[in-house]
DNA sequence: GTCTATAATGAGATAGAC
DNA sequence: GTCTATCTCATTATAGAC
């Protein structure tokens, strides 16, 4: 179980992440990072050529974990069940983000209040797109087949409120209990996100038509 | 119909709410505010004192009357209807920000996605905070009118739901269409929110217990 | 890959005349 | 209430030795 120590581009990444989720791009200057870190000024141009550069960097490198597991957990949905219901697409989507946000680290924390600061800003959001693109179809193929009688417009639409949601919920005032100590067994686990998926399943089946799911 | 030119108070504000709503606090400079409104670098202090002032400012200008107009419509609810729905409560809390947005002007087209910015930052919330709690538990309150069986945590939390829903389909990516011209007739205004008033209310009435509801 | 040192600019705020 | 001018400090980035 023994780690190896982080190299100087993994602190720098720590503690960025650390500091840009509580206060901003902007809010946030070099030394603050490189003070955290405990390495000098210049390693940050070294290792990662600006600040900007260094921003992306530690965007993607989570996001594309959260993606894969995404993916896997829709593919094995898929395979357990013909025709999934939505909650099950939701859980999908959302149960790897709350796993990582719970037990993958202190890191991950501050990465979902990250995504939900990059989610407001017009600047940075076209970075989450571009990984987030393939990933956000995929689920909604998968949604369609879940509801094929719903129109795609008004589906594509509460799936992104869901979305908006679920990043409110592991970030904002109203943050889910618990998830911040990263404490929580299976049950808890379970327990943690059921508002938020009852919450947006039902609001999702409204928005498509469904009276007799009301 | 004619306006007094605006002081130049108020020409700094405008130019900072349009500024902070873009870019954040920290993403904003006192140059470019002063820039923007067309006015001398000193008179930014003279007027404010300090920039963090500056954004309180900008924040109290119309907090106050986006929450008078809220309360106004539940309170006409309340006279209207012996026993206003769920429905009711959260149009009452939702129209008066769209209203305002879609016809109070440019300016509150910016506080929409001020607000968002806000709602994200441990920094500044507070600063909310304390100019909504009134007005949240009068709409809790009605809310708890309209279900009196549910469970006060999970109506709490259903609220602060579409709340965040609410802030994130004014500001966000999946921004209500036509919002932004603010050019909407009233039947495109109660279409322009009708899907997060669908979503959300079904939301609610699920988290609350109600599988006749759904 | 890491160090010291500094360049070059922008930041927020203020002094004092008018 | 507005002007010009400036102060002081923090900012990002880089140069050059080791």
């Amino acid at each position: 179980m023994s780690t190896t120590p982080p190299s100087t581009a993994e602190r720098i990444l720590d503690a960025a992440e650390a500091l840009f989720a509580n206060k901003g791009y902007d809010g946030v200057s070099v030394r603050a990072i490189t003070d955290l870190a405990g390495v000098r000024l210049n390693l940050l141009s070294y290792h990662f050529g600006s600040k900007a550069a260094l921003f992306e960097a530690v965007i993607d490198r989570r996001l594309d974990v959260l993606n894969e597991r995404r993916r896997t957990a829709l593919a094995a949905l898929a395979s357990r069940k013909a025709t999934p219901s939505v909650e099950d697409v939701l859980v999908a989507f959302i149960r790897p983000y709350l796993e990582l946000a719970a037990r993958g680290g202190p890191g991950w924390i501050s990465y979902t209040r990250l995504i939900s600061q990059i989610c407001q800003s017009d600047v940075h959001s076209p970075l989450l797109e571009t990984h987030m693109k393939e990933t956000l179809n995929l689920f909604l193929d998968a949604l369609f087949q879940a509801l094929p009688q719903a129109d795609r417009k008004d589906l594509t639409r509460g799936f992104y409120f869901t979305i908006a949601l679920m990043v409110s919920a592991f970030s904002g005032a109203g943050r889910i209990d618990g998830l911040v100590q990263g404490q929580l067994d299976d049950d808890a686990l379970d327990a943690a996100y059921r508002p938020l998926l009852t919450y947006s399943t039902a609001g999702l089946l409204s928005l498509c038509g469904r009276p007799e799911d009301r």
